[in-house]
RNA sequence: CGGGAUGUAGCGUAGCCCGGUUAUCGCGCCUGGUUUGGGACCAGGAGGUCGCAAGUUCGAAUCUUGCCAUCCCGACCA
């Protein structure tokens, strides 16, 4: 296969899917905007959702399963949340298919299957939880409900990306029920936190948690909260979202409960969600023009051994060096491949290697047994320098903290200054057009200006930010009164 | 979904306008050998419903229509 890769100035979407599909995470496939997710690509899946899925039961959360199919009937019952993706959803309408009698071996639907009532695939799953949860709450005493799902939905988009917007994608989504308003605020912002921090430690990539404006807000949300990425395009990336969902769930499957007073009161809710769209943030904001760049903590490979022999007789020396090092490195938690494949030559192999992102790669020949180090390169920034192998393995461990610690940072500084004030519409424009990132200007906090100012530029808010200073302005726009700075980007 | 482009072996491609024996080349793959410190070399070999389907024709990779997929631009995107 060829490796080569479009650099990120040649053309940066290419650039991404080169990524995608020579680094092996995933692949087109036979069916419109789904992909198949390769082993490479689904190991950095299940590290991502294995670390996830920790923090959330520590925040005393449990796993449940609620079926892919939601009756129209159900999904129709919170306006807001059916009419904000009906456009994009898929419809099961018949259970059956038969032989074609008009074309040999092919089939057809069976137009005598036809469902009396239409499923719809889940774009999300809160229509078919809150009918099942109905079920589940009589008393105060039966709240809280801290419910999460790994699942797949399908959202019919019209134009889609590898792992960025699938019409299929893998993703969690936690579906809370509570008594008061204030404990559904409360873990709104709880689950954001855990997103960020999550997002920050183990992929390195920064974020800044904010609020949506009500353009952008979840359909059927009183508040959605977000954690925003900025990519190496200068494009922004929603990472995830949190929503408070008021009580328009509770109120359309009529879910109430009896508080201590006795009196009947509709349930308060949240939901909250991250999907392998993580990935694509991952990749646009690590990776360079060699290939991907894996954050350690959730590498599906932190360190790989590649061999450099000459002759036969030189192999079996190494290889027993390699075990000792290996065994020492699986007793730390460092997982390691030694890669001694006959059919690549070392220059083949770290080219691969570096593609594959792999953080640490360890090369030994005879030359650096006899001198008892080994080479040791590190993905992140390209340095290789010969290590001794006294205590080799702890150095190697220590040495992923350092790359982890040195991708966010590098991510943070390159974030940091692309986060720019704009004090008038043509300083607002002149950041777009020229250094894109994030725009931190005035608004006057409607909704019609936001859509004009998206109009006009296709920036959006992407969020207004938790921690926000309040100070007077005037909106860039319209010239009116404001009390804030928002972020403006455009965004994927 | 609208406009544009593309689809030939695992990958990248020539041939298509102007229909005509056995579909071109490179990488990769297989076998043997020599090699191995940044994408090895030699020799031999395998691999193709020319995206899918229909049509025109004595004959289609080549012409026509429909469909599918991918890319770019737009619309859409909780």
């Amino acid at each position: 296969m060829s490796k080569e890769l479009t650099s990120r100035e040649t053309d940066y979407s290419q650039w991404y899917n080169d990524l995608v599909i020579k680094g092996e995470l995933a692949d087109y496939s036979a069916v419109r905007g789904c992909m198949v997710i390769k082993p490479y690509g689904y190991a950095l899946w299940e590290n991502m959702r294995d670390q996830l899925d920790k923090m959330f039961k520590a925040t005393g959360h449990v796993n449940a399963y609620f079926p892919l199919f939601v009756p129209k009937s159900l999904f129709e019952a919170e306006e807001k949340n059916a009419e904000g993706f009906a456009k994009e959803c898929a419809v099961v309408t018949h259970y059956r298919l038969k032989n074609d009698p008009n074309n040999k071996g092919k089939l057809i639907v069976d137009p005598e299957a036809k469902l009396e009532e239409e499923l719809v695939i889940r774009p999300t799953s809160e229509a078919i939880i809150w009918n099942t949860y109905k079920g589940w709450i009589q008393s105060y005493r039966d709240l809280p409900i801290l419910v999460n799902q790994w699942a797949n939905v399908v959202r019919w988009e019209m134009r889609t990306r590898l792992f960025l917007r699938t019409a299929e994608f893998l993703w969690q989504e936690g579906h809370t029920a509570h008594a008061t308003k204030e404990e559904a605020i409360e873990e709104t912002t709880k689950m954001l936190d855990v997103y960020a921090d999550f997002v920050e430690k183990y992929m390195a990539v920064p974020v800044i948690k904010g609020v949506k404006t009500a353009n952008e807000r979840f359909a059927g949300a009183e508040d959605t909260y977000c954690i925003e990425a900025l990519m190496q395009d200068g494009k922004a990336l929603q990472a995830g979202t949190s929503h408070f969902l008021g009580q328009n769930f509770a109120k359309a499957f009529d879910v109430q409960f009896l508080n201590k007073e006795n009196k009947q009161e509709y349930v308060w809710a949240t939901s909250w969600g991250v999907s392998t769209r993580l990935i694509g943030a991952l990749i646009m904001a690590h990776s360079d023009d060699q290939g991907l760049i894996m954050p350690p903590r959730i590498a599906p490979l932190q360190v790989v051994i590649v061999p450099i022999y000459k002759g036969p007789e030189s192999k079996p020396v190494i290889d027993e060096k390699v075990a000792v090092l290996m065994k020492e490195l699986k007793q730390l938690g460092v997982s390691v491949k030694y890669d001694d494949s006959d059919n690549a030559r070392p220059g083949w192999k770290f080219a691969e290697y570096e593609l594959k992102g792999v953080p640490v790669r360890v090369a030994l020949g005879m030359r650096d047994i006899e001198n008892n180090v080994v080479e040791l390169a590190r993905r992140d920034t390209k340095e290789k320098k010969s290590v001794s192998m006294d205590g080799l393995a702890v150095y190697i461990q220590q040495l992923l903290e350092e790359i982890q610690e040195n991708i966010f940072n590098r991510a943070l500084s390159f974030r940091n200054e692309n986060i720019r004030e704009a004090n008038s519409w043509d300083e607002f424009i002149e950041i777009l057009d020229t250094k894109a990132g994030f725009v931190s200007a005035h608004w006057d906090g409607t909704p019609e200006t936001e859509e004009k100012i998206k109009e006009q530029t296709k920036a959006t808010i992407r969020c207004i930010p938790l921690d926000n200073k309040q100070e007077a302005g005037v909106c860039i726009l319209t010239g009116n009164p404001s009390t804030q700075r928002v972020l403006f980007a455009r965004a994927y």
